[in-house]
DNA sequence: GTTAATGCAAAGCATTTGCACACGT
DNA sequence: ACGTGTGCAAATGCTTTGCATTAAC
């Protein structure tokens, strides 16, 4: 009898064809793969994480096609990206406790102030076994600047 | 007579007088540079950013100078970075709203699924002018591997 | 005068791109 | 068969490092 992570593998499975499908995707072993890689892990592999899962069974593969396909999954939905927007370090001479509100479309930063956000607990029982530190919010959005803009492609 | 912002300004250069001088660290005129350039926006700059806010003033500086000028600032605490730890792009296929729990040791990222972090709005009014589309807690500390681990230096 | 900090050029990584070949539909 | 996807190798962009020179204390 299957158990309740197997099911959900193979409901993320058929999903991912579905997906693919209505996106006029082609099915490949690759991209196969490489989602089984993602979806069978919980802990945010990086690109080369999967690229050392998947080549064990698939002979040849290149990095290239990892990079190309993960961003793919995010493009369709079904993976996420966790990284800063344009992989260069910012820095902030505010060290106080406060919150990001980040432009999707210039990618800048911005600080948000407000106490209400600063005393957040994790439910007992909800965490993994970690000892929290510290934390940071981040808002994801449009900036004033970029709503008046017309979108421009790119 | 001097507004809230310019005196903050000047407590913020006698902190980082301060600071040096307790950690044994030199006054250059590129660290101070380069802190009045971080200190005087709120927009979270680039190293590219700050190298250009400061060459305008100082001429020859070199870029590999605010990149170790700006690391050594976190490293007092008089700045903050903000970025992936390890400049690596990460992924997940789990798309459901969620948080994260990153390990400062080792770099991992946990999920952390908890609906009372779910519906967080910032205050009215808090808010500069943006649209928030979405939002994620990013909670740093030490996971349990890393917690048992002596520390091992690098 | 010592020791630490800077500047330069070269090296390191992660990631992207151009192009020919291979595969999915 | 057609068009998209892949693999390879080279290019790009951000960041770091080694070493000689310079400046702070």
């Amino acid at each position: 009898m299957k158990n309740d992570l197997q099911r959900s593998y193979d409901l993320k499975r058929k999903e991912l064809e579905t997906v693919c499908r209505s996106n006029g995707l082609a099915l490949t072993i690759q991209r196969r793969a490489i989602f089984d890689a993602l979806a069978s892990r919980t802990d945010h592999p990086t690109v080369d994480q999967v690229y050392e899962d998947i080549s064990e069974k698939l002979k040849g593969v290149s990095r290239t096609t990892v990079y190309r396909v993960l961003e793919t999954f995010v493009s369709i939905g079904v993976a996420t990206k966790i990284s800063n927007p344009e992989s260069k370090a910012r820095f902030d001479a505010d060290t106080k406790r406060h919150h990001h509100l980040t432009c999707i479309a210039c990618g800048k930063v911005l600080d948000l102030h407000d106490p209400t956000l600063d005393n957040l607990v994790p439910r007992e029982g909800k965490i993994p076994d970690f000892d929290i530190l510290d934390y940071s919010i981040t808002f994801t959005g449009i900036c004033s600047g970029c709503r008046k803009k017309p979108l421009n492609k790119h």
